[in-house]
DNA sequence: AAGACGAAAGTGGTTGA
DNA sequence: TCAACAACTTTCGTCTT
């Protein structure tokens, strides 16, 4: 993929990706404008699957999540067999340890100490390899194109996770990515703004369907649920009623239904809980599916528990109204004698 | 007593002048 | 920078089982 940019040397528009060689450079002056990126590819070929094992060499993979990409060296520490070798060689030993470890300058550092904290989120928040791989890769990137100076380290690699795991269509919350970095939800927002600006990423606003299955399992719901209220959601996001509101409310109220229907009727304490939105938001958007979906008299009827297939929307709502005012008389007649 | 319901006021963020 | 605004929360009282 050619990036729209020009060459800053020449101002030639076309720019080549040289996979084989990792380099992002200019068809004109020939100057590399970006380079590190990981040729993955086997550099032989295989016409056959005895070929194919025979020629496969092993050894850790390269990955992104080490801030080397876990393939650099240390010159050893250890002193122990120094006294063999002669003063000269010694002191070049310490010189060349010393000009190691100056090489792996801010930027490693830096990310050394990133790597680290993208890992205790990661595990903290139980997230795949690949996002994290992802994380390590745009933060990475961003470290070179130096928009993380000036900002704390956490809110940039949370924001990160927040995009990437929203573009793999798993998102988390920001409360959830707030407890798990300490950094508050105001703070990871704006990181997020930031950040996904200056590496250009489109990202599209999580769907209510997406958060389904992680809350479904949360709440030790089974697959007949979840399936319902994916299948809820899927009703209705085509008409305005889910357009517009939180996801994460939208999701919360379809498992309510979902559950309702499905005879596993949970509480919206538990689920607010859960999900991290109030009980009057489960409210509010239940209320809107239901109409939404025109299943209140299915809903009711569950609920009332009693009633026959058979009766209509109509009477059922004189009924229960008449019902409600006899409650209500019933207790007018017993207020007035207090206060 | 506990859950569901709903009104009203408050909060933090976005948008557009 | 400010005000208007929508979505959501908090709080609290009432209804229902």
């Amino acid at each position: 993929m050619n990036k729209k940019r020009n060459c800053p040397h020449c101002g030639n528009e076309e720019l080549k990706n040289d996979s084989s060689k990792g380099i992002l450079y200019c068809t004109k002056c020939g100057a590399i404008l970006e380079e590190g990126e990981i040729d993955r590819q086997a550099e032989w070929r295989s016409f056959s699957a005895e070929q194919q094992s025979t020629r496969t060499r092993s050894g850790a993979p390269v990955t992104f999540t080490k801030y080397d990409k876990g393939i650099s060296t240390e010159i050893g520490k250890g002193n122990s067999e120094m006294y063999k070798l002669s003063s000269k060689k010694r002191n070049q030993y310490y010189r060349l340890r010393k000009w190691n470890k100056r090489i792996m300058d801010s930027t490693e550092r830096n990310l050394n100490y990133s790597l680290a904290e993208l890992e205790r989120q990661v595990s903290y928040l139980i997230l795949p390899k690949s996002i994290h791989e992802e994380v390590a890769r745009l933060y990475e990137k961003a470290v070179k194109k130096g928009v993380v100076r000036g900002r704390s380290i956490e809110s940039i690699i949370t924001a990160l996770i927040y995009a990437v795991a929203r573009s793999y269509g798993i998102p988390r919350t920001i409360s959830e990515l707030s407890a798990a970095s300490g950094i508050e939800k105001r703070e990871i927002g704006r990181a997020y703004r930031y950040i996904s600006r200056q590496l250009d990423l489109r990202i599209l606003p999580a769907t209510a369907k997406q958060y389904i299955p992680r809350f479904v399992s949360l709440l030790g719901l089974d697959g007949k649920i979840e399936a319902s209220a994916k299948k809820i959601i899927e009703e209705t996001q085509t008409s305005k009623t889910i357009s517009g509101k939180g996801p994460t409310g939208v999701a919360a109220a379809a498992i309510y239904i979902a559950a309702v229907l499905g005879g596993r009727k949970q509480t919206q304490r538990d689920i607010a809980d859960i999900v991290g939105v109030t009980e009057v938001t489960i409210r509010n958007r239940y209320k809107d599916l239901v109409t939404s979906l025109g299943i209140e008299e299915q809903i009711e009827k569950i609920t009332t528990d009693e009633e026959t297939e058979e009766e209509k929307i109509k009477p059922r709502r004189r009924r229960r109204k008449k019902i409600v005012s006899k409650f209500k008389l019933s207790q007018l007649k017993q207020k007035p004698e207090e206060k």
